[in-house]
DNA sequence: CTCGTTGCAAATGCTTTGCAATTGG
DNA sequence: CCAATTGCAAAGCATTTGCAACGAG
């Protein structure tokens, strides 16, 4: 079940309770949680565990590359455990939804040589906007 | 050669001192301040301005349209002026300067039907990332 | 055992808000 | 004139940090 646990566990990090349950919480498609929301749902499985250790679990996961960060708009940001497949997001412009696409071609194809302005471009981030079926209706 | 101020004049829009400030400090190309920044450069003109009239301001040229904001990562947004061409940005991930930048072709045209979940999509964000020629050095 | 990890509470950074005083049209 | 705008200071979030207690290996 655990994929993101495993993958953890495989790169010789120590895991604990509390580490265990924020991976859990995490793990799954779909799934883009803030920072509070993963405190809340860890919570209930470990009443104890404070904000502060969420907040350094989370960024633990994000700089192994387990875990990626996505900044909406100017909210919280919010978590994305499906760091090994690329993807991108769209997002709705009301509720603020997200769902994970998969466009096609390489999004950096589209950025020629003489708009790099001698940059080393490594990659891209596209977040198409719209809004989602149930803020349509 | 306040193109910025001009449209918000236009569009009847009250231009008191602290909003002409504003709209002069902000205008120009390749601009990406921050609102403290904002407030920083506009005060050498007018001393007395304070950051929540900045913040107010800022808001509103959002909401008409005039200016975008860029959310870069999990710092202070950034407000770009030149929002009537659109563009996309390239942002060094080491010191983030941010460059605009036009792609080839349109970002929607990348998400096929079949990856749109019923979404009536309406945007894309294309956000470049790389090392600048200075911190390539 | 020992060092990494946790929890707490306080601090920080960015942004918004309530409200009385001010001012543009 | 008078509603819109401003400044101030305080409140509001999201996130980080310092430090003593704790616990995994």
């Amino acid at each position: 079940m655990s994929d993101l646990l495993e993958r953890l566990r495989g790169r010789g990090w120590r895991v604990t309770s509390q580490r265990r349950v924020v991976a859990e919480v995490l793990d799954g498609d779909h799934v883009h949680l803030t920072a509070d929301e993963v405190h809340a749902r860890a919570a209930e499985r470990l009443p104890e565990i404070s904000r502060a250790t969420v907040y350094n679990t989370l960024g633990e996961m994000v700089s192994l590359g387990e875990v990626m960060e996505v900044s909406t708009d100017g909210r919280a940001k919010r978590y994305d455990p499906n760091a090994h497949h690329p993807h991108q997001h769209l997002v709705c412009s009301r509720c603020g939804t997200i769902r994970d696409v998969r466009p096609t071609g390489d999004p950096l194809a589209s950025l020629p040589p003489e708009e790099r302005f001698g940059f080393a471009v490594s990659g891209a981030e596209v977040t198409y906007r719209g809004l989602c079926p149930a803020c349509i209706a």
